[in-house]
DNA sequence: AAATAAATTTAAAATGATTCTAATTCTTAA
DNA sequence: TTAAGAATTAGAATCATTTTAAATTTATTT
């Protein structure tokens, strides 16, 4: 691993968040001010390809990245915030009723977040 | 509904495949060669947001679309190939599971197909 | 039916996230 | 200590998609 390889895959996985590859780039180059774009996106892919990482991609939004732990997503449709929800027995579930080989599923409940919600309640 | 969109609404629900744009432009094209890419975005954009076709996008590859009756997805990870699955009792199983307002969500599980599994097994 | 407004289509340029290329710098091993 | 192999950089290229502005079609009002 490399020095930037490292500092990205403690970036994606210490974060709480789920950070896009500009947001990446903005911490660490706090760090390194000479990096560049490009060195983010061919760690952040080296990191994918090694299954290190995870990448969620949702409509009309730069690919965030992730732990590998398994877990699946909540994405809110009014303010596109992700959070983690862990939905128990699924993947043996999604297994049993393909046919072929499983390799992994990928789930996003789209839903309006309990703040936005809010939000809205509130402007009425 | 004007004579694109319409055309454009029978092309996507009539088919059995998940077609990209592109392919919907080649068959439109048969019937009017005058038609423009940029018609065919226009008008599978309004079908989408007036909720009559449903997108289905996978990493690396251009959006498809889709009949909107709820359904989930088996995406093959040699050749891409989309299939259509109902798991049962998902939506329900989902729906209860998270705070905020369930909208909807998207289930794809990534998979080999057996196609492609046998192709392999031939090739050893 | 003519005139006006509104919507759709076209053509071409713009966008924006991501990838690629080639040159440069850094690291490792012989 | 030089050669080979990686990683980084800068910037151009890519590609699906969107935007713009002009042209055309459709609908509406007088």
């Amino acid at each position: 691993m490399t020095k930037y390889e490292e500092e990205i895959y403690h970036i994606i996985t210490a974060s709480a968040e789920h950070l896009a590859v500009e947001q990446i780039y903005d911490i660490l180059k706090k760090k390194y001010p000479k990096v560049v774009m490009a060195t983010v996106y061919n760690n952040v892919n080296k990191l994918w390809k090694a299954r290190l990482i995870r990448k969620i991609s949702v409509e009309n939004m730069p690919d965030r990245y992730d732990r590998t732990v398994q877990h699946d997503h909540l994405v809110c449709q009014r303010c596109g915030r992700l959070r983690d929800i862990v939905f128990e027995d699924l993947t043996d579930s999604l297994h049993r009723q393909i046919g072929g080989e499983f390799l992994s599923y990928d789930l996003k409940v789209l839903y309006i977040c309990p703040d936005c919600k809010k939000r809205e309640k509130d402007h009425q």
